[in-house]
DNA sequence: CCGTTTTTGTTGTATTTGCAATAATAAAAT
DNA sequence: ATTTTATTATTGCAAATACAACAAAAACGG
């Protein structure tokens, strides 16, 4: 019938190439590789944690880990320590990274135009539909192999 | 009229999900992070040289020098130079490689077949087209500003 | 032919990234 | 209530990543 259809590269591709773009263009905001990841959802998401925060955007804990204190030694995040849970650290956006945040939100938008070109507004939307839903198939997956478990095939 | 479409997120959770669920299962391959991106465009691409695989797959030029010069030193790829063209060095598949070659391939088929589940064929076939047109787009602005020009926005 | 620009490749340095191993609190089980 | 397991977070390595700066060959422009 048809040939196999393969989605993996263009979307590895995609991806390594606007992320790249993307770094290269915060670093005049002072932030450092993959920081405008956890940025972004620390100011949509006030008062998440670190490790639902990795999960969120599928990195590894420990890159997270020191990322985010990072970015609080910097002033971008605030990490509370949570009077009941004595386990966890609620983040919180500063001042500076609510003032950054627009400027990183515009940056994407331009990225995602970009890509855009070209597709009919039907073309596009369902694209995001058709991602969506293969970004959920993955993350059962990746939870699976990052807690150790050994995929057959 | 339409919420706009945003597809940078998922694309992102996609790409990182799987790298990191191959690159810990290449690990058994003994193959480190990111080295199988290279692994497989070398054997489909033959005497391939290092600045054009950089760019087919959207990594810095220095990232993939230490890349492939680690692989050289591992067995994985022989770098031949050129008789007529004295500046480049020729990528070629190791006897290794090729053995690996098969492995990788059945990982990625099954990533793929996974991110897929429950789509329908027509579905899985568009969202190839459509992202290989996004990536097209991507790959221009990609040059662009990876020859140190400055996008506006 | 000769100067200029582009292409291809490398190193220096700084940083991020992530698997292992560890710790400490919380939640669940018996 | 207390043992057991799961959750959350960190640190110790070891390695990949990438910007800057450089070199050398090739291609181009006159």
């Amino acid at each position: 019938m048809s040939i196999i259809v393969e989605i993996l590269r263009p979307i590895g591709n995609i991806s390594r190439a606007l992320d790249s773009i993307a770094n290269i263009e915060f670093k005049e905001l002072a932030l450092s590789k993959g920081q405008y990841l956890y940025l972004v959802r620390i100011c949509e998401h006030p008062g998440i944690i670190q490790e639902r925060l990795a999960e969120m955007i599928k990195v590894d804990r420990t890159t997270a880990s020191r990322a985010i204190r990072k970015m609080a030694t910097n002033g971008f995040v605030e990490r509370r320590s949570d009077n009941i849970n004595k386990k966890i650290r609620r983040l919180f956006p500063t001042e500076k990274a609510n003032q950054v945040y627009p400027l990183i939100n515009r940056e994407n938008l331009y990225s995602n135009d970009v890509a855009l070109q070209g597709l009919s507004a039907e073309e596009a939307d369902l694209l995001e539909k058709l991602l969506t839903k293969v970004s959920k198939n993955v993350a059962t997956n990746w939870d699976f192999v990052k807690k150790g478990n050994h995929r057959e095939y």
